[in-house]
Parts: C-alpha cells; sequence; structure tokens
DNA sequence: AATAATACATAAGAATCTTATGCATTGGAA
DNA sequence: TTCCAATGCATAAGATTCTTATGTATTATT
C-alpha cells in the first residue's frame, strides 16, 4: 500500500487505461481490477471510483450501459473516441512524467556523477 | 509542463532526494533546481515549497541555518538523521510506484500477452 | 528610474483522495 | 436457515496537497 499522495492523481490515467485495454469494464471490476494488477499496493476505493466515472462521462470520455443480472445492477463503461485519444494522451504524458522522476531519485552525487 | 494532479504528492520527495544529493539548500535553490532538473516540467512554487519545507522542519526531517548575504536572508535546510531514513524510504517507494504505474501503462492486449 | 530577479511568507480556493455511511442483492458457511 | 461476506451502486464530510494571488523587501540589470 503506497502513501496516498502518491496515488493522487493518477486513478483516473490507471481507470482509462484498464478501459482501453479491456473494453468495456463496470465500476467494481475496474476495483478488483487494480487490486489485482497493483497487488494491493493500489486501491481504487468507492468513494474515489465513482465520482471518476462520473466525471468521465460529464466529460464526454466514456459512455454506460446498465446491465442487469438477476435483480443485480453493472454499469459497463466504455471509451469514447475522444476517451481513447485522451487516454493516450494521459498515458504518454504519465510515462514521460515516470521518467523525470525516476531521473531525479536515481541515485546522483554532488559532482553530478 | 505537467498536469497539476501528477505532481501532487512527489514534490516532497522530491525535495527530499535533493536536500540528500546536494547537502544544504535554500529554498528559493530547491525551486530553481527543480525547474532545471526537469526541464520546466516540474515547477516548485512558493506557495507549495515554503509550507512543505515548514512542514518537514516541525517534523524534525531538516534543520534550519540563516545566513545573510547583505541585508538579504537565505534559510538554509539540511537533512537530519532521521530526515535521511526517511528519504531512503520514500525514494524506494517511489521507485516502488513507478514500476506498478509503468506496468500498467504499457502496451497491453486483452489476452494479457 | 524602472523592472526583473532574488528571497522569504501566507491565505483563499480548487482538486483529489479517504473515511464513513447508506441501500440492496447474492452466495456461502456455520 | 440464519448470518456474514462479497457484490454493486452511490454520496457526503473531512483531510491533504497543490495553484493562484498577494504581500514585503533587497539586489541586479536595463
Amino acid at each position: 500500500m503506497y502513501s496516498s499522495e502518491l496515488i493522487k492523481g493518477t486513478l483516473k490515467v490507471i481507470i482509462l487505461k484498464l478501459l482501453a485495454d479491456g473494453n468495456r469494464m463496470y465500476g467494481y471490476e475496474l476495483s478488483q481490477k487494480v487490486t489485482e494488477l497493483t497487488v494491493g499496493k493500489i486501491e481504487l476505493k468507492e468513494g474515489a471510483l465513482y465520482p471518476i466515472l462520473h466525471k468521465l462521462e460529464a466529460d464526454g470520455l466514456v459512455t454506460v450501459v446498465e446491465e442487469s443480472f438477476g435483480k443485480r445492477i453493472r454499469k459497463y463503461y466504455s471509451l469514447t473516441g475522444s476517451g481513447k485519444n485522451e487516454t493516450n494522451e494521459r498515458v504518454e504524458e504519465i510515462l514521460d512524467f515516470i521518467k523525470t522522476i525516476e531521473s531525479i531519485m536515481k541515485p546522483r552525487t554532488v559532482l553530478g556523477i
């Protein structure tokens, strides 16, 4: 489990990327998938998850299809065209960001060696 | 310039790491160094910088020595012993975090190939 | 003489997350 | 068969971390 400051700002990109990889997914499924992929180091909790999904929908980046399984409802989210573009941009950005952070964090001396 | 959500939570670690590398530094110097190292992609602004430094001091991770240059004052910050330990832990954490994010962001298909 | 850069600081507001709570269904264990 | 865990959605209050804006003052540059 990473300290929560670190996670801030990355959850949205993670959701977008998972939708880009796996086609449509519903909220609870996304939450499980993140726990699984990160071996529990990142948890996508409901309080963060659902507001993000609603925001993505409001921004036109995803569309929703409700499906019933018995009396239980699932809301499947899929990327729209602009959602795919946004995902590509955000993924590029975070990969670039990672390189920057890595370059700062790698051992370095006063001499810059 | 990265979107600001992405930067959240990383500024403190960056400051700690710079102090660990370069011995004592003062606020404005840290701010300049971050701009320089990241080619302007990350900016350590005063509104974030000074509260972080004060927090680090309150937490006993850094000590401060004031020095005058003419009538201008600089506050030099240095890591304490526990500051160095904290830095090592935080750097390890963020490097681990980066690997996790990278593994999610790298191209992947539905089949997991 | 005026402006940019240096150097500190804080307050109000925005954004993003955690914690807590709520409702309802389904499956499994005791 | 009863109770608890898991599934599945949702929102509100609070914490945290940053941006933007503002303030003060000195020094260097144009």
